[in-house]
RNA sequence: CGGGGCGUGGCUCAGUCCGGCUAGAGCACUUGGUUCGGGACCAAGGAGUCGGAGGUUCAAAUCCUCUCGCCCCGACCA
């Protein structure tokens, strides 16, 4: 990708709106574009970064036997009268009338289509267990949206639901899912932990909650620096003794044992091997894909930018270029390493190599390669590691086998 | 929903308290030239009617009333 051509334009000033440290060098790289309080769109590198969140999920989801499909975000209000639900979430729906005077919600969550699916297509003990995902924008009329995408009335969700016939056979789901959850979220770079939590609205009795530490948390948690654990209550740690610190959470991901709490309301029934009539046991498992954005920016920056975890990146390789006679070099280059299967983004603007570096960190893509007069005299590109500052000086070849090891590909 | 703050070219802001020349700055943008490994320089230029409506006044970005939007604190938060 030519920087030219692309839709990024980033801001030189701090946007005024910006609240917390992910929301301002979101809108000032151009991920992010604010269409009104609490309603986002995603510009080109955010949703860059958002696809490849969406492709580790699905890996993983698929890894573990989900099958991914894809739900109305218009709901027709009946539905969620069968659970009462309706009332429960009355506040956040976004409700209104049809043409034909048909009252209708956009959904701020799935399990009472996903249940209806289940009731129309389900029957048999033979049909189950199954888990079905799918990646989803949920509609909230927050009371108050906060810090950008970290809480706003329209996000993308990924909701998982298992079915079973059996408690036995939920847990393993359960289990299942929250290796899942585990395997998504550390290969996207997060230092999260797992916690166990309350259930909430959503009903059911076990849930898990993934979080990761940030002051623009919405939870808290309290941390044992001795340990290295957290906990729910203030109290002394359980182990050692020592007194705890108080830690704000981002809340990322929540698993929940439902059980047969919808299945009842919506009759969602099998028969068993006995032939009798028995209510599906549920498990669901969301994770806020879009407040990854925020969550991994929060905790991953410096004083210049975001810096992006291999995994998520926009881009794997911005080449900053400061000669234009190499310019077809350079582009010679990124195509060898697109056909690999890197994402290349190639600096070749008209501009001041301060400004081509400051966007280089504030994009925050993990190699940049600077190709300039340097390069002209020996050959060997500098590299340097957007993380750690750190400098390489390699020729292409090695480049490439330096990239290849670091993706193990 | 309660309390507070803000709204002036694309962006960040000055001017508002104490109304008064053709509404400013920096950045961005356009054109030409010089630069060119760390947010360059020179010259010329385009762009705002001051969130909106109403009012007071000889005169309103500035005062008054209403209204819309954005942010913060709180309540709320699957």
């Amino acid at each position: 990708m030519l920087y030219s051509k692309s839709f990024i334009f980033t801001l030189r000033e701090d946007p005024k709106v910006a609240e917390c440290t992910s929301q301002k060098l979101l809108l000032k790289g151009t991920f992010l574009y604010m269409v009104s309080s609490g309603i986002y769109a995603y510009l080109p590198l955010g949703w860059r970064v958002l696809s490849r969140i969406s492709a580790i999920i699905r890996k993983h989801m698929q890894a573990q036997g989900a099958q991914e499909l894809f739900m109305s975000a218009l709901q027709p209000i009946e539905i969620w009268e069968k659970t009462g639900r309706d009332k429960v979430l009355e506040e956040v729906m976004f409700k209104f009338k049809d043409r034909k005077d048909r009252m209708l919600c956009l959904g701020p969550t799935h399990e009472e289509e996903i249940t209806e699916i289940v009731r129309k297509f389900i029957f048999s003990h033979k049909q189950l267990p199954c888990i079905l995902y799918q990646i989803q924008t949920k509609f909230r009329d927050e009371a108050r949206p906060r810090f950008g995408l970290m809480r706003s009335c329209e996000f993308i969700m990924k909701d998982a639901y298992s079915f079973d016939t059996t408690e036995e056979g939920l847990h393993e789901n359960y289990e299942k899912m929250r290796t899942a959850y585990q395997d998504i979220f550390k290969e996207c770079g997060l230092q999260f932990i797992m916690t166990e939590a309350d259930s909430g609205a959503m009903g059911g009795s076990i849930s898990h909650e993934f979080m990761v530490h940030s002051p623009i948390g919405e939870d808290t948690l309290y941390h044992c620096v001795r340990c290295a654990t957290y906990h729910k209550d203030v109290k002394t740690c359980p182990q050692c003794g020592d007194s705890l610190q108080e830690k704000r959470m981002i809340e990322m991901g929540h698993t929940f044992q439902l059980g047969t709490k919808y299945s009842i309301a919506q009759e969602a029934l099998f028969l068993d091997k006995t032939g009798q009539r028995k209510p599906v046991i549920m498990g669901c498992y969301g994770i806020g894909v879009s407040r990854l954005l925020p969550a991994i920016a929060e905790t991953s920056y410096d004083e210049k930018g975001i810096i992006w975890p291999k995994n998520v990146s926009p881009f794997d390789v911005n080449i900053v270029l400061l000669d234009n006679t190499l310019t077809q070099d350079a582009l010679g280059f990124a195509e060898i390493m697109e056909k690999q299967g890197f994402a290349v983004l190639v600096d070749e603007r008209d501009e001041a190599a301060g400004v081509k570096f400051n966007d280089a960190y504030l994009i925050g893509n993990p190699y940049i390669l600077i190709m300039g007069k340097k390069y002209l005299q020996s050959q060997k590109i500098d590299v340097e590691i957007r993380k750690t500052r750190e400098k390489l000086n390699l020729s292409k070849e090695e480049f490439l086998n330096f990239l290849k090891h670091e993706y193990a590909r």
